[in-house]
RNA sequence: GGGUUGUUAACUCAGUUGGUUUAGAGUGCCACCUUGACAGGGUGGAAGUCACUGGUUCGAGUCCAGUACAACCCA
């Protein structure tokens, strides 16, 4: 017997296992002649630090990582981040900015110098708090997305697809920061609702007396800019204009009158002013109508020369002043107050300007075509599958790709300008230059200096769609041993958020690149919210830090704490309730070791009746149990499979295995029942290793000594024929023990106090296989079979078994009358249900005989049960 | 506005092709227990017209239609 701590210390244990683990090199994959398993990481952004959504995604992954490794396989998970280029450059910037530099002073290179010192220095925090969480990553194997091999694998993509014809350069609406004089993502626009006016403004129809159409608008400003005027076809207010012009206010421009299915009869006047430059829906009829575009705003927001008046003067002085001078010309109808959504910038608080600028795209037609194939037939498995839908709904009307960003930190796009505005696309400014020597010779150009490299960088998403692929270097090397071992991987674990973003892109180059799929198994995550609901954010505040909580509860009740409440696909309410939880099944497991190893061993004793019993039992409800956790996990169900192996442990094992063969106080136990114990704990840890690392390689060496393996290499369990039809026998049992345990509270006799236990069956149903066990967790003095009730005896009825106990005190006979009515009620009552369906001619003739028959056993056994309580109601009242 | 998904105990969720004791689990709640591994524990208990309305069926939490509410995605 040795000294175990009354206390599972967590801050111990997982500081020497996790640098055990990573001595012995058990995260380290390399190729071998194993089946591989790999995950790839979704890299987070490099200057992040880890946060509640991070921490749900990689419990998961560890745990089939850890798994997966104990199967046997060659498990690799691969680590990394990515470089997030607005995220960072926000982030540079800004910190620029306390310092007194401006991001215009410097030059690109001078910029990317900063970037990179940041990155140096606060981009491995992320990995570093994933090592507190036990993730079993291969650390050498880290990688992030502008390390040289994977940038020169987005540059190669973008060349190879440029040269396939797939991109191409255009026109497109972007969201533009008039104050910071950039274009931001859609992630960056915040939009909110603004009391405004709708203003009725009226334009006279050319070649007409004195007819007018009224259009309905927020922002008369732009009237400036309108190239026409659009009408619903079916509507007949103004079926007789159409083909006609109409003069724009102030200026008298004639603009045509188009016709379109877009608008809306009820809104407004049902009569549309379209300014192409200025409005998305707008740009997309004025492709569609070949409009003329005009561009009325200058890059701050102030009226350019094309706008013909206010020039220079700032877009919402401009919506003051235009209105009295349309009130003069006879323009203006009337204002009606509005309420509607406005985007406004993130960083600067401006309302935000759709204006056109030229960006690079990919066309995604045929890309997309083979990855909504592969889901839909399911070479690709979603989990849970719901996301199907969802997928094929996005893949089904997608558009191109806009992979350009006005920005310094990222690829730069290999695309350089000629003095003759054409563009070269290649890997460098010597081979665009030979490149254009060849096309051009004409130019007669001699140096890379009359060549201008695209100022703009790739989206971070075009990095991170090579990801499976470019950290095993596949784009640039595609026959090395690692991509031809580990692609495709097998399970990715993300959030349904960036579905289309990453997972749907990644799919798409799979195929390009490598011919197949770059994973087998895609397991959504919820979001994990507060008590309220909310999303866990930075912003609000509201999430708990981490690696406070790693603190308060230990790793392993983390993680446990993540799990317990977290179906695939379903969003996550965290409550630190849940980490102590888990913290309190770490204390529970680490005591029934306790138990155990302060048990002495008494080699010479023979092994009782209850321990070989016992032993049979749990043998076969460890296995029942672990092939349901194995279904579990074969479908991705992992929180169902953590909570059947807590039940067993907690359940079967502490509640009722352990309680079934504890020896007495102080009394020795047999070797047998002693070492089948020890095997079962050896198991049920290995069991629980994947969900709680830390806690099960420490007791695993604690009850294992002599062991030299760890349990992290260790084998998972496998399944063994067991005898199951003692776990039915069992059930019986546990409701005999059951009903006299809560018979002795209600009695208020004391489990101390042993009793005498007489026992009437009524048909062949009860066991007697567990007898020795009712007694011993009974605390029985004697167990006796009879034919007759004995005198002055409490009563109980299991099935249709009569168990009886003597007890000195008189017993309560209206208390028994009353318990035995709401019994026998209930159960007429249930039979009634059941004769319902007997009587129902239909049911006999159209249901399944197993159906019938078990209805018809349903009606015995309530029927055998009804007569003994008949029986014992009136002996009682007799 | 278009689409997707959901609504089962106080909370979070299971409930697999309609039938498996008049619906299950974990947490929480209530009562009792300072028992010798564990109070971070033990024993027992209460708690649900399966959102609503209709339909199909011998039989519906499960299938169909509609309604209400919620979340997410796209515009």
């Amino acid at each position: 017997m040795k000294e175990i701590a009354p206390k599972f210390d967590p801050v111990l244990a997982e500081e020497r296992w996790y640098s055990h683990w990573m001595q012995k090199g058990y995260f380290r994959s390399v190729p071998d002649e194993r089946e591989p398993y790999t995950i790839v990481i979704p890299p987070p952004n490099v200057t992040g630090v880890l946060h509640m959504g991070h921490m749900l995604n990689n419990t998961i992954q560890d745990i089939l990582i850890r798994r997966a490794r104990m199967m046997g396989k060659n498990a690799l998970w691969v680590p990394g981040t990515d470089h997030a280029s607005i995220a960072t450059e926000a982030k540079v910037v800004a910190k620029l900015k306390a310092d007194g530099i401006e991001k215009a002073d410097l030059s690109r290179e001078e910029f990317l110098r900063h970037a990179w010192e940041w990155k140096e220095k606060h981009g491995g925090i992320i990995l570093e708090q994933l090592k507190k969480l036990g993730a079993s990553c291969d650390w050498e194997r880290t990688a992030f997305t502008m390390d040289e091999s994977l940038y020169e694998s987005v540059i190669n993509v973008f060349i190879d697809l440029y040269n396939k014809g797939l991109i191409y350069r255009g026109v497109r609406m972007v969201n533009w920061d008039p104050k910071a004089l950039t274009a931001l993502s859609d992630e960056e626009v915040i939009y909110k609702e603004v009391n405004s006016k709708l203003y009725y403004l009226r334009y006279k129809v050319v070649d007409s007396d004195n007819e007018w159409v009224t259009i309905a608008t927020t922002r008369p400003e732009t009237i400036l800019g309108d190239t026409a005027v659009c009408v619903h076809p079916e509507d007949e207010r103004y079926t007789h204009l159409h083909g006609k012009m109409v003069l724009v206010p102030l200026v008298n421009r004639p603009v045509p009158i188009i016709v379109d299915e877009y608008v809306d009869r009820e809104f407004g006047t049902g009569c549309l002013k379209i300014t192409p430059a200025h409005d998305v829906n707008d740009y997309n009829l004025g492709l569609k109508y070949k409009l003329e575009t005009i561009d009325i705003f200058n890059d701050n927001g102030t009226l350019s020369e094309a706008a013909g008046m206010f020039i220079g003067e700032d877009r919402f002085d401009v919506r003051e002043k235009i209105i009295p001078a349309l009130e003069a010309a006879g323009n203006m109808v009337k204002t009606e107050a509005y309420v509607n959504k406005v985007g406004f910038s993130e960083r600067t608080d401006v309302v935000i300007e759709p204006k056109l600028s030229l960006q690079w795209f990919l066309d995604m037609k045929r890309l997309s075509e083979p990855a909504l194939r592969v889901v839909m037939d399911d070479t690709i498995a979603f989990h849970p599958p719901k996301f199907k839908n969802t997928y094929r709904h996005w893949m089904e009307n997608v558009r191109d790709w806009c992979i350009s960003r006005q920005l310094w930190w990222g690829q730069r796009i290999p695309a350089y300008y000629l003095p003759n505005r054409e563009v070269v696309v290649a890997a460098s400014a010597n081979e665009a230059l030979l490149k254009a020597q060849q096309l051009y010779p004409e130019l007669g150009l001699t140096s890379v200096s009359d060549l201008k490299q695209d100022e703009d960088v790739l989206d971070t998403w075009f990095s991170s769609w090579l990801w499976p692929i470019s950290v095993f270097d596949g784009i640039r090397n595609p026959d090395n041993e690692d991509i031809k071992y580990y692609y495709p991987t097998n399970d990715l674990i993300t959030a349904p958020e960036i579905l289309f973003f990453w997972v749907a892109r990644m799919i798409m180059a799979g195929i390009e690149y490598r011919n197949d799929i770059p994973f087998k198994n895609v397991y959504l995550t919820g979001i994990v919210r507060d008590k309220l609901g909310r999303k866990m954010s930075k912003s609000l505040g509201n999430s708990p830090d981490p690696l406070d909580l790693i603190k308060q509860f230990g790793a392993d009740g983390v993680r446990v704490g993540m799990l317990l409440t977290s179906p695939a696909g379903n969003d996550l309410p965290f409550d630190d309730s849940l980490c102590e939880q888990g913290r309190n099944f770490s204390n529970k497991i680490w005591n029934a070791m306790r138990l155990v190893t302060g048990w002495n061993v008494d080699a010479n004793l023979p092994q009782p009746e209850y321990a070989r019993i016992s032993v049979e039992w749990f043998e076969a409800k460890f296995n029942q149990s672990l092939v349901q956790i194995n279904e579990h996990f074969d479908r991705y169900r992992l929180s169902d499979a953590l909570m059947a192996a807590y039940k067993l442990t907690w359940d079967d094992f502490c509640s009722w295995y352990l309680e079934m063969v504890k020896p007495g106080y102080q009394q020795p136990i047999d070797a047998i029942t002693y070492n089948a114990t020890v095997n079962f704990f050896g198991r049920i840890l290995r069991m629980l290793h994947p969900f709680m690392p830390f806690i099960t390689e420490e007791m695993w060496h604690l009850l294992f000594e002599d062991t030299d393996k760890d349990i992290i290499v260790s084998e998972w369990p496998s399944v063994v024929a067991s005898d199951e039809t003692l776990l039915q026998k069992f059930e019986f049992a546990a409701e005999v023990i059951n009903a006299i345990r809560a018979l002795r509270q209600d009695k208020g006799i004391s489990n101390r106090d042993s009793i005498d236990l007489f026992i009437k069956k009524n048909d062949e149903q009860s066991d007697t296989t567990l007898d020795s066990v009712v007694v011993k967790l009974c605390n029985l003095s004697s167990m006796t079979y009879v034919n007759e009730k004995p005198a002055g005896a409490l009563s109980l009825i299991v099935k249709s078994t009569e168990f009886y106990i003597p007890v000195s005190d008189k017993v309560d006979v209206a208390a028994e009358l009353e318990r035995l009515e709401a019994d026998l009620k209930y159960t007429r009552g249930f039979l009634n249900s059941v004769m319902g369906k007997l009587n129902n001619e239909k049911f006999v003739s159209g249901a399944p005989k197993a159906v019938v028959d078990n209805e018809l056993k349903k009606k015995a056994d309530a029927e055998a049960r009804i007569k003994v309580l008949e029986d014992q109601i009136s002996t009682l009242k007799g």
